[in-house]
DNA sequence: GTCTATATTGTGATAGAC
DNA sequence: GTCTATCACAATATAGAC
C-alpha cells in the first residue's frame, strides 16, 4: 500500500525517497536540499533528477508516502482489534496510533499537515482518515473533524515542545480528547 | 504593550519590523530573507545588519511581536466586555479573538506556533494567555490546555484549508470548541 | 543610518558524455 | 543510473567609507 518495498522499474526511486525521508527527519524540512539527499545517497546532485523531476516533486511524494504510511497505520491498528470493542477503545485505539505516528516522524508529519492545499482535491491519508472515513470511525462528520483538529493541536504543540512544566500531562491531554469524543453525545 | 509604535531610539528598527511583517505575510516565512526586506525597505541589505543581528533575531523579534500583539487583544476583548457576563460567552470571546488573530496574520501566527521552543523559557503572548494566565478565565490548566491544543487545531487546519467541502462549516467547529469547553464539569 | 564592495556558501537545475 | 561541467542566482554576513 505504501508504494516503497515493492520490486519493479521504481526500486531506485523508492530507496532515495526513504534516504530523503531520512535527510528530512534528521534536518527538518527547511534544511531538506536536493544536494544533501544526494550526498546521503551517495551519488551526485544531478544524478537524482534523472529520478525525480526537482525538490517540489521529492516532497510530494514524501507527503504521498506519508499519507499511505498513515493510513496503513489505522488500518493495521483498527484490524488487529477485536470486531467487538466499545466506540471509546476504538477512539483510543485511532488517537494512539495518530500520535504514535507523529512522534515516530515528526518531521514528515509537519511536511504532511503544515503544507497548504488546494482544493478540489483527493482527499488522501490522515485527512481521509480522520474525516471522509468518518463512517468507519466516527459517528458524523462534526465528530471527525472535532476529533482530527484536537489531535492536530496536541500533536503539534507536543511536537514542538509547547506544553510548559506544570499541569497535566500529555498523556492527560490525549485521555481528555478521547473520554470527550467518546462521551459526546 | 506591543513596543512599537513607540518615539524613541528604536523608531527606524520598529519602523523596519513592521516591513518585515508585510514581507513576511506576503510571501511566507520560508521566503521570508533578508534581502527582501531591505528591497521592500528601499535600502541595500547590509543595512539592515546595523539595526538587528542577522536573521534569526529579525524573526525572534517577529514572533515577540506577535506575541505581545495577540497578549494585547485578548485583554482588549476581554476589558471590553461586561464584568458579569458568563463563562461560556468569555469562552466565545477568547475563542473568536484567536481565530481573528490567525485570520489576521496567517503567516505570523504560523511563525509563532511552528517554532519549536526550548524549556526553560519565559511564557509569552497566546502560550501565556492560554495556559499561564488560565486563573483569569479557564477553571483549572487541564482545561486551559484542552482549550489551547483544539484551537491551535482548529487555526492551523483552517490556516492550510483542510477542511474539505461539505460536511460541518468551520464556523460549527469553532462553536463545538466553545459548548463543549463551557459544558465541561 | 546608509552606502559600496566583497566574501562565502549554497541553491535548484540543465546538457551531454559514459 | 551516474558522472563532469556549468549555469544562474540568491542567501547571510562583514569591513569600512560617508
Amino acid at each position: 500500500m505504501s508504494d516503497v518495498d515493492h520490486e519493479g522499474p521504481r526500486a531506485r526511486r523508492d530507496e532515495l525517497l526513504l534516504i530523503a525521508l531520512d535527510v528530512l527527519e534528521r534536518d527538518g524540512s527547511e534544511f531538506l536540499s536536493v544536494g544533501e539527499i544526494a550526498r546521503q545517497a551517495g551519488i551526485k546532485t544531478p544524478s537524482l533528477y534523472k529520478q525525480f523531476d526537482g525538490k517540489a516533486d521529492i516532497q510530494a511524494r514524501l507527503i504521498d508516502y506519508g499519507n499511505n504510511l498513515a493510513a496503513d497505520a489505522f488500518v493495521a491498528a483498527l484490524s488487529a482489534a477485536a470486531e467487538d470493542i466499545s466506540y471509546r477503545d476504538r477512539l483510543t485505539i485511532f488517537a494512539g496510533t495518530y500520535r504514535a505516528f507523529g512522534l515516530a516522524h515528526p518531521q514528515l508529519y509537519r511536511l504532511m499537515l503544515d503544507h497548504e492545499v488546494q482544493r478540489p482535491r483527493v482527499n488522501f491519508g490522515i485527512e481521509k482518515a480522520a474525516s471522509d472515513r468518518y463512517a468507519d470511525i466516527f459517528p458524523s462528520r462534526l465528530i471527525a473533524r472535532t476529533f482530527w483538529s484536537w489531535a492536530h493541536g496536541l500533536m503539534s504543540l507536543e511536537l514542538a515542545n509547547r506544553f510548559p512544566e506544570g499541569g497535566p500531562t500529555v498523556d492527560e491531554l490525549w485521555a481528555e480528547l478521547v473520554e470527550t469524543v467518546a462521551s459526546r453525545s
